[in-house]
RNA sequence: GGAGGGUUGCCCGAGUGGCCAAAGGGAGCAGACUGUAAAUCUGCCGGCUCUGCCUUCGUUGGUUCGAAUCCAACACCCUCCA
């Protein structure tokens, strides 16, 4: 992709949400550009607890990359101490406290993924514990004193729950001000977060001034929608990428399996990836958009392209073909599970393979699977429930379109 | 503290003694049509070597030949009164 020189106002403008204060930042960003002050201290906060990054977190990321491109420093940050207060999400559940070791086990994957989209050279990595282990509780007080209770109750949340009686616990008041208070130890000239973090970000910046620093900007990206979103009268529709909403890309996903979701994403949200994901300039979106014709095509180029980020040129170009052959074909994938199973008796009943081949979820569902032709072995279709396998290798697959094959041994 | 309403499968929601593994919708899965998009249509959608059996309708116990449905206690949620 042609690193095109990025323009800076662009890059506060494609995929942002909120610019606190906008031409307060334009102005930090021109007088670097004019080299009448240093870079930018980007701060960014990542909750060392979810280690399998999608392109929902890689929204982010890229927009950090491209203060990075600019020149400027971004400060990772791993919230290893704020983790174990937890961010209250609206959620009454209370997380799980990580032991240490799961904290640095996942900031550990969290980082190797990062750094798939972050120039590590150009990057700080910095843990919360640094600064806040060491707070005193005097100190402690004196931060809590630097904001009121209206101004925290300000958040919607909170309010909420306010006006409900609902339960809100005093750790989840100062959850903001330790955020807050991370800016002032890292002298953040600008902090990023998704648009659920407005809040948390805005404190830093109001907390800023009261310690006689400059208050940082404020960026926020949107929360991108997931695999299964829609469009609706123009606007995209549809809950945030998430893993437990199964409606992710994740980054370390394998090549082929990574085309084919982004083949199956909706012909207009595509768009909406390009925007937020690609490397592509804006002007460049703009006459692929109306130059396209066949709305596959843009489809597969953002394949190709994710897939080419994430893996390589050649995983991406081997997916695109494996992609048609598989999919399109009749052709086999490059990497079909294989399971080894004994034989109860001589045979094994076929629903069992099938469930231990994982193509089915529990006998009942194989023998559905079976008696609703899906299945076939060794590309005969099989639809008796009966049906036992002799010892031996077999060839599985179900399903004719979207298809999924596994190889089972008869042992 | 008093009075009433509620708790059903992934979600919403019907069902008030057998015909209920439980209507309907949504989600999901597979298929047709396509371009592995959308929309539409069709089938499936608790488990079990399955024309049968087992477990499920907040929890526990009871009534009954038989309970998601009736009774009791308990838990949680909602509304009204104090």
């Amino acid at each position: 992709m042609p690193p095109a020189a990025l323009d800076p106002i662009e890059v506060l403008s494609r995929g942002t949400v909120d610019v606190v204060v906008r031409a307060e930042l334009e102005q930090k960003l021109a007088a670097f550009a004019r080299g009448l002050r240093g870079p930018l201290r980007v701060k960014a906060g990542f909750d060392p607890t979810r280690p399998d990054l999608h392109l929902g977190h890689v929204v982010l990321l890229q927009k950090l990359r491209q203060f990075q491109q600019l020149g400027h420093t971004i400060v990772f940050l791993i919230g290893d101490t704020t983790a174990m207060v937890g961010d209250p999400t609206g959620q009454n559940d209370l997380r799980p406290r990580l032991s240490r070791e799961e904290v640095l086990a996942a900031a550990e994957t969290y980082q190797a993924q990062a750094f798939k989209v972050l120039d590590r050279d150009a990057t700080e990595v910095r843990w919360n514990g640094e600064w806040l282990g060491k707070l005193s509780s005097l100190e402690f007080i004196e931060l809590a004193a630097k904001t009121t209770v209206a101004r925290i109750m300000e958040r919607d949340d909170f309010e909420k729950r306010w006006s409900e009686r609902r339960p809100i616990y005093q750790h989840e008041l100062l959850y903001p001000l330790l955020q807050g208070y991370d800016s002032v130890a890292l002298d953040a000239d600008l902090e990023l977060g998704g648009t659920d973090q407005l809040f948390n970000l805005n404190v830093g910046r109001d907390l800023m001034p009261r310690y006689g620093k400059p208050a940082q900007s404020v960026l926020t990206v949107p929360l991108l929608e997931g695999t299964d979103a829609r469009v609706v009268d123009g606007r995209v529709v549809g809950k945030k990428m998430s893993k437990s909403a199964d409606n992710y890309i994740g980054i370390t996903e394998a090549p082929l399996v990574m085309f084919r979701k982004c083949m199956q994403i909706d012909d207009e949200v595509i768009w909406r990836y390009f925007e937020l994901l690609s490397r592509r300039s804006t002007a460049e979106l703009r006459e692929l958009r109306a130059a396209t014709t066949d709305p596959r095509e843009p489809k597969r180029l953002f394949a190709r392209e994710m897939v080419a980020r994430f893996h390589d040129d050649e995983a991406a170009a081997l997916a695109e073909r494996e992609f048609a052959s598989v999919y399109l074909g009749e052709g086999l994938p490059a990497d079909i599970p294989e399971v080894s199973v004994a034989a109860d008796g001589d045979t094994l009943w076929l629903p069992k393979a099938l469930v231990a081949a994982r193509l089915a979820s529990s006998t009942s569902d194989g023998r559905r699977q079976l008696t609703d032709g899906w299945v076939e072995v060794d590309g005969a279709r099989v639809t008796d429930p009966k049906h036992a396998l002799p010892r031996g290798a077999y060839l599985l697959r179900v399903g004719s379109k979207n298809r999924k094959f596994a190889r089972v041994t008869v042992a």
